[in-house]
DNA sequence: GATGAATGAGCTTTCATTCAT
DNA sequence: AATGAATGAAAGCTCATTCAT
């Protein structure tokens, strides 16, 4: 339906900025289908009609945010692990690092955690993000496979495994951090999980 | 003025089951929004006002599909734990169970997945769902009480923390099977995640 | 439609009855249009079926309702005036019996000041009313044309006039009771009211 | 996908003007409750989501034809009296005013004489309308005052009798114009009326 | 005598979108 | 670059009415 992405050449590139934002906003909080071109257009100080100066229909809009958004978290999770490092420890510094985009910027993680259901609802989504999806996949499964290389890993667990494992537990974090918005209970939570990776939570009596 | 009214031939009492399992499917496949009366009473094989001699308004039919669906959900879950048994044990159990029921009725664990950002959306579930939600919280709480009163679990970690940790696991389950329906890559990721409650995944370097 | 009037062979009188003092509460304050038979059948404590077990529609509930009324109105009329008493005499007793049926039976004279609009409304409403109607109007006419037979009248006004003039202050006293519903403002209204009547309102300057 | 949107050939400005006008008249005629947002926009030659781009709810239009028609009366009312004139000159000028009003704008007068009971079918319009209402009452009550301060009225006659006594006469004289439209009647009637104001209609036999 | 289940029509309102200016 | 006026489609919901039981 569109060339993906941010339209290149918008003269109002402010307007269109605090559109996107705007829309990151309320894609991740309200979604899509409630997230409506009237409200989203009140609260840039446009009017309806301004937006499709910007992107060709509604659609649009959500893929160009998408692309940002993916962008940011790839970036971030790429900044927080180091190629050499043992995996535990990029684990460990991903989740850190994830959990305060979640403090700063609490629109990114949400709506990527929103991103699959969206999709699965709406298939004009799914088809226009699922060419360029993927990404924050890759480079978790590139990590998964230079770890198990190394040895740093169990054997019966294969990188397919360790990749799903990981994402269930980021995803599991993201999800919290946006249901329970407690930082407190957050950063215990986290101390626990990395308890967990090293297996230093629950003590198996012998007897078992 | 006379082909009007009650046709002749009509089921009669199941009608409100049937009604219930569609908009279960439904609001868990395609959301509350989503989820028009007519798709829904068409499903069924009523009119939209024939829903409206079962319940008052939309949202009362989310709510009385919570309902239900949280009880199946608790039932489930109490079923799979013994107040004896090692918490080790018993989340094992508990993952297995739930992964069971989302193959089973893969619309009741969606559901269940969705009601948090369903009822941020829309207020009205919100203040309908919050006085009777909660239940499968506090189930897990005990349970992780329990474990924490007869030294199963390491010292640091708080009861609050160790349910957070189970929910942050589940719901992440949850999410994956949701997103990835791949029975054979579940059953693994579940093995790997069975490794991980007893910190079997990672080999930590001792030089590190 | 159907026979005027109240179904002759109504099994549970009683019922029908409690029907009919309801409807005509309710389209008397609430109009014929936003008087629901839902609401109706509740207010009775029965179903909206079983309002059609003595009446086949709407309509004839609101005619049946209609002949009640009229034929209460035009009893009190009747019984408030002496076909050998002055005009004026009999038109002071009518407003005070007018006014006293106001209190005793708001819902009457409610109903009766909305049939023309609800007449002109609904051409079913019409249609079923106008031949019974006009009973009023009838029997003011005669008590004018009398009045003006024995000379009590000034001769420049006519008996339709006279006629005319008693239904607008009437209807003007009919429509204030039931906006401003306060007993001691309308009994000095009707005070004053008597007054004009016999010319004692205003003192015309001398010099006009 | 290609159809939507605004049509080629739209009017533009005066859209409202004639909505505004068209509301008048049905709300006038058939009531708050039977003007249909699709009939009002046909006569307009809209369509019924046009209305909200003028106005955010049917109470709405409502409310600014309320507003438009209360200026009109107030208006017509004001200019027909004079602050020195004897009062009964002014009641006469009035009711030819009002008389006048009705034949030209049938709609402003019926508008009128429907608020009360709309309103208290209505709740909101209740709610909206109450504040900027009671105008008209305001102006007749000032005259009233003034009447009695000069002496022109029998002191056993309160102000506020007064007034209502013209309310009940004007909305009688506006009902009995919407019911029966016919000019010469209604002309018969007014002198019949006037007549009574000065107190020469009946002829009280001494020996009563 | 009365109910429960169901209907078709219609209501107010919202939405994404269009297009002349 | 942006707006105002307008649209067709569809949503949630209500209503008078029907009919087998």
């Amino acid at each position: 339906m569109s060339k993906l992405g941010r339209p290149t050449n918008c003269a109002g590139v402010d307007t269109c900025q605090r559109l996107l934002i705007e829309a990151r906003r309320s894609f991740a909080t309200e979604g899509f289908a409630a997230t409506t071109n009237k409200r989203l257009a009140q609260s840039v100080g446009i009017t309806t009609a301004a937006i499709y100066h910007y992107f060709p229909s509604k659609i649009d809009v959500y893929v160009a945010v998408f692309s940002d958004v993916q962008d940011l978290v790839c970036k971030t999770i790429e900044a927080s692990i180091r190629p050499d490092a043992q995996i535990s420890e990029n684990i460990s510094n991903m989740v850190d690092s994830l959990a305060l985009l979640t403090v700063r910027e609490p629109a990114v993680v949400a709506f990527v955690m929103s991103v699959s259901s969206e999709a699965h609802r709406h298939p004009e989504i799914l088809k226009a993000v699922l060419p360029v999806s993927g990404r924050i996949g890759r480079i978790l499964l590139q990590m998964c496979e230079k770890a198990i290389e190394r040895g740093e890993v169990n054997s019966n667990v294969s990188a397919q495994s360790l990749e799903d494992m990981l994402t269930v537990i980021l995803a599991g974090l993201g999800r919290f951090n946006m249901v329970y918005r407690d930082a407190r209970r957050t950063s215990e939570l986290i101390k626990a999980m990395k308890l967990l990776l090293v297996g230093e939570v629950f003590r198996v009596s012998s007897n078992a």
